[in-house]
DNA sequence: CCGAAAAAGGTCAGTAAAGGTCAAAAATTT
DNA sequence: AAATTTTTGACCTTTACTGACCTTTTTCGG
């Protein structure tokens, strides 16, 4: 994997935490051991505006920059979940999907606990162990289907 | 974050309060632990008339620094946005007008993303560099005008 | 009342601390 | 081989911070 598509992945990380990253560009080249410019490469390849995000930085003492998701529609970023979704899911992410879901109030927070609930370990309890992630991602699929259906 | 945005934010706390901050600018100084010209700084780089302050200020036995949030209406503030912007207008300064005008809440933020969309250089990108800064200005006070109409 | 001392705040220039840009070189894909 | 993407580094611009020195206003002794 490409240095440039490492930087993309932790910024989608903390993207992915709560909705937003904002990092210090000089910092984060040296943790991972790159130019700072690297990073200016990154986020104007990969973080346009064409992408779904907008960028906001300042320079000087304490400078930043800040990326943020910016709103797609309710029903759009359901879809995109469901199409990131292959044909099977751990119980871990599973989890991830639903909990980044309601934290960016795509869907409510009490459909969030009743999707958790339908994909946890124990629901999925009568089901094979083999099957399990396989069943898990396609509840989920449904699910997330008609939360984008009533989302419109 | 910066010592800078630290005061401004204290000032900003203040002003919420009661629409003015009026403060001693050693006392304040000291109780940050900054040199007193450090506040002068702050409050010349961000609480400009531009910004939408007012800053009056005695010194002398008793001195003391106030700022008021001047208030003008939506339209108003737009209007004067628009009025300041010349014929060509670069990414940085376009992406300040839209940020201080929805931090103000003279545009909601979504209409501010979906203006930094459209000033940005990537959307700008068919445009020969050199007609950039001028199409860039003509694009944002077209929004603004149609932002100003709609805020009556 | 007058003038000096004290008590504020103001200015400015210099230094440091970020982030930005761009073009060339290297690597990868097509 | 050509085209595209990735990496790099030299140089640039913006923002933050500091301290020495200046101006205005008040206070207070004589």
């Amino acid at each position: 994997m490409s240095l440039s598509s490492e930087i993309a992945d932790i910024l989608i990380g903390m993207l992915n935490v709560n909705g937003s990253a904002e990092i210090q560009r000089n910092e984060l080249a040296q943790s991972i051991g790159c130019v700072p410019s690297q990073i200016n490469y990154v986020i104007s390849s990969r973080f346009t505006p064409e992408h779904g995000y907008i960028v906001e930085s300042r320079r000087g003492g304490g400078g930043y920059i800040k990326i943020t998701r910016l709103n797609i529609s309710a029903p759009d970023m359901i879809m995109h979940a469901v199409n990131s979704i292959g044909d099977r899911l751990d119980s871990m992410s599973s989890r991830a999907f639903i909990v980044n879901l309601a934290q960016q109030n795509f869907i409510k927070k009490d459909v969030a606990e009743m999707m958790l609930c339908a994909v946890s370990d124990n629901a999925l309890r009568p089901v094979e162990p083999e099957k399990r992630d396989e069943t898990r991602a396609s509840i989920l699929k449904q699910m997330l289907l008609s939360a984008a259906r009533k989302a419109q």
